[in-house]
This record gives structure tokens, sequence and C-alpha cells, in this order.
DNA sequence: GATAACCAAATTGTTGACAATAATGCGGGC
DNA sequence: GCCCGCATTATTGTCAACAATTTGGTTATC
């Protein structure tokens, strides 16, 4: 939100920041699947002109976050269930990697970090603040691509979850789940720690794989997919 | 050409097909990293109009293709041979896991679709037909992702792949470069019919490996990055 | 001869108006 | 009462003109 005031003081926003408050809304459900954006109301919204939201529609149309049809303009693209599983299946893949190279690669500090950020988490599962844990969450998995040395996959996995994003900020992270992930990370970062690159691939793709089997209780119970 | 040919017949080409061409040139390398896209010369080449000429640029830029500065325009982004490492091993992770759900969810049609092409690279390894070999290679690859019902990878993979593609088309395969590959892939095509995924999974990382190291050498020889 | 200020050309950014198409509401006929 | 066709409205697609900025060269000055 800063930004965008920010950016309307000085003159208007960028197309890039129009996108990313479209992104924004998306995240927070205010838009949500099968929506249609129209121009007008964005550029009402954000102060932007025409031309500037409509290549703000083209980066997300590429971005796979909304889709474009002639005449019709833009509308919030929706996740299927199946496409959240070949999703996740990629997020396994990519990170169970990272946290092997990041076994190998990484430096002390980003290793002493990645403890420090483990620690706090356990402190939110104790304390019942699944916001933080999110949060910091995010700044673990982000810390161990980077650590990794491969920012390239870092923005691949960035925009593979920007479509399920909603949902996890507002059901993934709270109750027995935490307590979950906790456990997860614990055996992460002790198989990074003693040094053994295969077990931390391992542990990291069965990480992604719990959260995957626990958005399908999920959708069992409230059917979200469009 | 034929797109932008019968395109231009009808009224003019869309944004999405001048992005395709702008693709195309970079992929031939017509247009070379740094190189500065000036909307003009664009117009006057594609018969598109300014509007879908920028838009195009738009859809590139989120694709990582292009470089988008304010007043300076869109140029041909080059990708350093660090990126093109953290490139490769994305990609072998990726399709390092597709080979492994390729052999366990691929239909049986699948399957013998996925030896008749690797028979006929056989071939093309004979008779020297490297260019036929680098089409065949990469509707082998797209297979075995289709078929192993991950969409997603699919298209994660193209886009990774383009910002390397005209080196591949230049010279990647040829010489023995293309009997190394042919092997790799019987190893990864034995895999799969002996139903052992975790060893499709070795091969195919091996595989994709096998191309970064190769890329290695080419790059000690001529420097392409920017 | 080198350098800095300046001017002109080239290029991109922005806006507004107009055309083409889809969505909507209305009225007539059955 | 319901459905079909037509006109109206809303929305998107397109373009051309204008403003802002960079770039390259020129000239005056030291």
């Amino acid at each position: 939100m800063e930004d965008a005031v920010e950016a309307l003081a000085r003159k208007g926003p960028s197309s890039a920041e129009i996108a990313d408050w479209i992104r924004a809304q998306i995240r927070s459900n205010r838009f949500v699947p099968g929506q249609r954006l129209v121009e007008v109301d964005i550029i009402r919204q954000t102060g932007g002109s025409r031309f500037k939201v409509r290549e703000a529609y083209q980066r997300l149309a590429a971005d796979g976050l909304v889709e474009i049809e002639e005449f019709r303009g833009a509308k919030v693209r929706g996740a299927s269930m199946d496409e959240v599983r070949q999703l996740y299946r990629a997020r396994a893949a990519l990170e169970g990697l990272c946290a092997a190279d990041f076994t190998e690669r990484a430096s002390q500090a980003d290793r002493e970090h990645l403890q420090e950020i483990a620690a706090a988490m356990e402190e939110c599962v104790e304390n019942e603040r699944p916001e933080e844990f999110g949060r910091l969450n995010a700044e673990w998995h982000q810390l161990l691509m980077r650590g990794a040395g491969n920012l390239v996959i870092e923005q691949v996995v960035k925009r593979l979850n920007t479509p399920v994003h909603h949902l996890l900020f507002g059901t993934f992270y709270r109750g027995e789940r935490l307590r979950e992930a906790a456990r997860d990370h614990r055996a992460i970062l002790a198989a990074i720690m003693a040094n053994d690159p295969a077990e931390a691939e391992r542990a990291m793709r069965e990480h992604v794989e719990n959260g995957l089997s626990f958005l399908r209780e999920l959708d069992e119970a409230v059917h979200f997919h469009t």
C-alpha cells in the first residue's frame, strides 16, 4: 500500500506497480477467480492511465494470473486442484534440489540464519501466532533457495506460488498444520547441519508433499476450485 | 513466417504474434543480447501497430527475454554463464521428476511413442542430421513431461529454455554431442521401460547435467555471455 | 587538442478520441 | 408467462497526435 500512495504522490503508478496492486488484490481475495477486471475500475482505483493498465494485464497474463480474451478483457484465472497438484510437484522438485545445494554450498552465516528463523517459527507454534509463522515460513524457504545459489529457482517458485497464495493466507497455517510444518523443518535442518544433501532433499520433498496433502483435505471440505 | 504473412493478409499481427516473431528472431540469432529493440523497426518489419508492439514487449519482459528501461525501450537480455548453470539445475530437477512420474503414470501409447522418437533420433545420429535431431529432441522431452501429467512443468521448462535456445540451435547438436545425448536417452528409456522411477530420475538428471557441461566447454571457447 | 555546454534528431511515454465488439435491457409476438 | 429479436449501453481494440526524455553531434571555450 505504501508504494502505491507514494507513486501517486509523484506522478502516477507505473505498469509494474499496477500489476503489483492487482496481484495484492488477488492475494487478499478481493479479486476472486473468474472475476472480470474492467479497465475503467482499475483506472479509478489505481489512478493509472488505460495504457498502463493494459500493459499490466499483459504482464499478469504472462505470469498466468489472468486470462485475456479478445474484446472481453482480462479476468482472474483460478487454479484447479489438478493444477495445484502439478504446481506442488514442481515445487517439491525445485526446493528439494535447493535443500541439497544449500547443504553443499551455503555459507556459515546462511546456515546460522536458517536456524534462527526456524527457532522463531517454533516459538510461533507454541504461542499460536499463525500469521507470523506464515511470514517467517516464506522467509525461511526463500533463504534456503538463495543460499543454494539459485535465484532462477527462487523466482520460478515465487511465480508458482502466486495462484494459491490466498489459500495459504486464509486457512493454511493454523492448528495442527503448524506443528507438522515445524516438525518437517526440523528434519530438513538436521540433514543440512549433518551435511547430508540427499537426506535434505528427501525431507524437503516430503515437506512440500505434506503441504499438498493438507490442501487436498481442505479441498474436500470447501470446494475452492473454479 | 507463414503465420506472419497470413496475419498480415487479414488485418495485422496480434501482440502475441509479434512477440512470437521477436522470439524467433532471438532464437535465430538475428537479434543478439544487448541489442535494442527500436519500436519503429519492429513496426516496419512486422506490420503491427505501436500499441501492439509495446504489448508484445511486456509479455517478453515477463518471460525474462527482454529488459525494459524507462525512456530507453526494450533490449534483448543475455544470460550469464552462472544463470545458465542455475537454469540447467532447475531443468535437471524438473525433468528428473517428470521422468519418474512418467514411469509411474504414462499411458502405454505414450511409452511407445517415446520409443519411436528415440529410435528416429538414433537414425539422425547415424545419418548426421543435427537439425532434425534437435527438433526430435524437443519433441521427446515435451512428450516426457506431458506423459508425466504435468503441464505446469512443461511450460516452466519452455520458459527456462528460451534464453539459451539460440545456443542450442547454433552449435549444440553436432558431432560427438549427438552420440552422448542418444546414449543418455537410451539409459533413461531403459529405466522407464523397466518401471524404475528412481533410476529414470537419476539418468535424466545426469543427462541434463551433461548438457550443462557441454555448454561450459563451449563457453570456454567462445564467450557468448554479455 | 580536450572538454563542457548546448542544440537537434531520434526514441519512447502518455493521452484522448474514435471504431469494433460484447453485454444488457426492452418490447413484441406466441 | 416465456422466448426471440432489436436497440441501447458498456467495454475493449485501435490509432494518431503530442509531450518527455535520451542520444549524438556541434561548437565555443580553455
